[in-house]
DNA sequence: CTTGACATTGACCGGTGGGTCAATGATGTT
DNA sequence: AACATCATTGACCCACCGGTCAATGTCAAG
């Protein structure tokens, strides 16, 4: 029964949210407009309508995935802390940790990433949110090579934003590929260990490997 | 015309390559029986002959693909250098390096990475495979943590081995992304200086990021 | 009440892709 | 020479997908 309903941008909310249910579980490549169509209850024929094509589509839900997508932000407890290498690990800490609950979030996003390769809009606008990321740790990482130049010699503030963004992206990886195997704690600690002066820095030597020694902002 | 003409593998073989000819061109969304068939020259239906399914000639192809993939070995010139530290991250600078020679191939991976989320057997291989990578970094990262145990403290070489297969897979990521500005040095560098005791170990400050102080066996 | 804008539908189209299959002919065997 | 084998073909089927469009019902404005 045709005729007006939700006339403003309910419609396209509706139907992106419906697009995002079905690409978490048919992944990009099982997303038609059919499927679309029928998980948000109305007819194919106004996605098109909405979205013009099915790349429109998925160039939308893109974006509408990367607006409401975390950025690493620190928080109160993290400002708190002694130095600013730790600083920069908490917040590490805190994204990697949060990977396997968004699991069908990074999914998505490696999907689009791989679809970047080829399209020239997706690509830029994944590039863009990386972008955004990486400067979001820049700070921190300038914190940590200003406050002990001589132990980071030669080692820019954006390199080292470059690493960490890389680091994160490279457990995501491992996150989809192998929830299970992929050992957090054990990454973490490792990435901790390399970054720590060895017996410098008065870390007490905390035993098992999986209990940081370091406080970290818990995500309720 | 029908009739025998390469009874054996052969046909396979050539099926394979042409399939990865498409694929490297197309993706693996984009290959399908009918283009493969094309750039092998033969008909569409002897590829299902072949491989009963496109299923099984991505599967295949998979498996044919790893198995001529190179994996980590650290050749005589690395093997040379003093510190086991500068051999590990010797081997990781030549893999990274490589990185955007391989970008046709690592782009395929990662197709098939995202493929095996939802593919069990897909993602059987890449793991076998990853797993392979893994251990073949681990006889290096052995000898790092023992050669000082002070310095790297808490921290094991599995754990190790795990990061630094990481931090070249998180590369790989950067170099599909974004060839252009994924600035291959920086990274390098960044982490060098990471993993380098400040001050200590007797690097000069080699001036700019992108020259990297300690030999690295060239790639012919 | 009429009118016009417009969201919405459902039927429809052309293309394509995976998959099937009977027919065919080259090859090795008896 | 006759036969069995089997790789190989090409036509064919069906499902589905992206996309179009005229028709229609609804709403707000005049």
């Amino acid at each position: 029964m045709p005729g007006h309903k939700a006339p403003e941008d309910e419609r396209r909310e509706a139907i992106l949210k419906a697009a995002f249910r079905v690409a978490a579980r048919e992944r990009l490549t099982g997303l038609t407009a059919q499927q679309v169509a029928a998980e948000a209850g109305v007819s194919k024929g106004l996605v098109f309508f909405h979205f013009g094509s099915r790349d429109g589509l998925l160039v939308a839900l893109l974006d509408w995935l990367l607006e409401r997508t975390l950025v690493a932000q620190s928080d109160e407890a993290m400002r708190a802390l002694p130095s600013p290498q730790e600083r920069l690990l908490a917040v590490i800490r805190r994204d990697v940790e949060a990977l396997p609950r968004q699991r069908e979030r990074v999914e998505l996003f490696f999907d689009y990433w791989v679809m970047g390769t080829r399209h020239p809009t997706v690509r830029a606008s994944i590039r863009a949110a990386l972008d955004r990321y990486r400067d979001a740790l820049r700070p921190l990482a300038e914190d940590v090579v200003t406050a002990d130049p001589a132990r980071y010699e030669g080692l820019s503030a954006d390199g080292l934003a470059a690493v960490a963004a890389g680091f994160i992206e490279g457990c995501a990886l491992q996150v989809v590929m192998d929830p299970e195997r992929f050992d957090v704690g054990q990454s973490l600690d490792t990435l901790h260990a390399l970054v720590t002066h060895g017996g410098r820095a008065g870390m007490a030597s905390a035993g098992a490997s999986g209990s940081l020694p370091f406080p970290v902002a818990g995500t309720p």
